[in-house]
DNA sequence: TAGATTGTTAATCGATTAACAATC
DNA sequence: TAGATTGTTAATCGATTAACAATC
């Protein structure tokens, strides 16, 4: 379906383009041009009007963009509108931050069920989001088709929590351990949030 | 103090680096030589070594690097052993987490207090870490001299509170906010956490 | 129409990779 | 010493920026 190979520096562009447009369309912004766009976002109006070129033409020569339809079109290409579902693991502390405080349906996501271990919290409904014992997850999976598995499991048990995953058929994961998940032979994605990473980078650049 | 400037993408593969060396330091691993590293962290030898000599000299032609001593020398390089300090703004589900469960001081930063407005947690303590009010921020500041605020807040707030911190003289934000920190002017530094782009982007890449 | 702004091609810049003399 | 591996310089590759004809 895709064209040609979209660099990976691009990907990571598209979701702060998406974010911006949409606060630009909530403001009651109906255009904007690249110019507009790359000076409020930081970028050069080249670049924008580059990224946008490898998926299509969406705007119009005079005028710039529609906001609103350029939004749409970044959805799209996002994967927002393709209903995709999560299953979160691991319903912990962080995992529970997320179910009850991250706003999986914003990013197109539904969030369908948790799972755990802990006999105070399975078979309980949190913010609408059934967690089911983690013994149950092959059976969930094969009667429920699931795009992506949120890791926010202890250490020790992620790399086999992700292994059944895979076998259970997710096309990603959104790995929150912070342990590097190799699944080369597979073509399952990872996505890793690495906060220690995050944190460290900050502490390099505020020692001068 | 620093030679030349260091990329961004350097300065990513920074905290990637000193996790690895970490894991083969407690493993038991003595030397490693950078195609060895490379191999294992799916880069190749030569920007390993590119990277590495941004800061200096830590290897030896024929023997490689001394695992342990290289660690150490990333660690400094990251600013791991400064003494840097963190507080939390706003100890709902996220901030709690992060207290609870985040360990700053595997990152070399000391967590000394979080602040948040709900009368049922001021004054309590989380996890050793003292719960205070937010209207004594500036206080606390004046008195802490603090490196880091790890911003949790909602998004109402999270331009004046980012404020208030840079007021006070912290040089960073860790931001889990999804708003935008606009900080021109100021030389306080922003990392940002953005969930949602990071699930974005997850969501793209197995969209086919 | 005239002004504005696109999409795209070419030029520049920066980052990654390759090569190799130095040397442990 | 001989083999291994570094640090660094040069070559390549890719990403960003600039320029401009096309056109709304």
């Amino acid at each position: 379906m895709r064209k040609q190979k979209v660099s990976s520096a691009v990907i990571r562009r598209l979701p702060r383009y998406y974010r911006h447009l949409n606060e630009l369309h909530l403001s009651g912004t109906v255009r904007i041009s690249s110019s507009a766009l790359g000076k409020s976002m930081g970028l050069t109006a080249s670049q924008i009007r580059q990224d946008l070129s490898c998926f299509g033409e969406f705007g119009q020569q005079g005028y710039g963009y529609n906001v609103e339809k350029l939004r749409g079109e970044i959805s799209d290409i996002l994967g927002m509108n393709s209903g995709h579902t999560a299953v979160v693991l691991g319903a912990g502390n962080l995992g529970r931050a997320l179910i009850e405080n991250f706003h999986f349906e914003l990013s197109g996501f539904h969030l369908a069920a948790a799972f755990d271990v802990a006999p105070g919290i399975v078979g309980t409904v949190m913010s609408g989001v059934p967690i089911y014992h983690i013994d149950t997850l092959e059976g969930y999976l094969a009667g429920h088709p699931t795009s992506v598995g949120v890791l926010t499991v202890p250490r020790r048990v992620a790399a086999e929590t992700a292994a059944r995953l895979v076998a259970g058929g997710v096309r990603g994961l959104w790995n929150f351990t912070n342990i590097e998940l190799d699944l080369r032979g597979s073509d399952v994605v990872v996505e890793n949030v690495h906060f220690a990473d995050s944190l460290l980078a900050l502490s390099y650049m505020i020692s001068e």
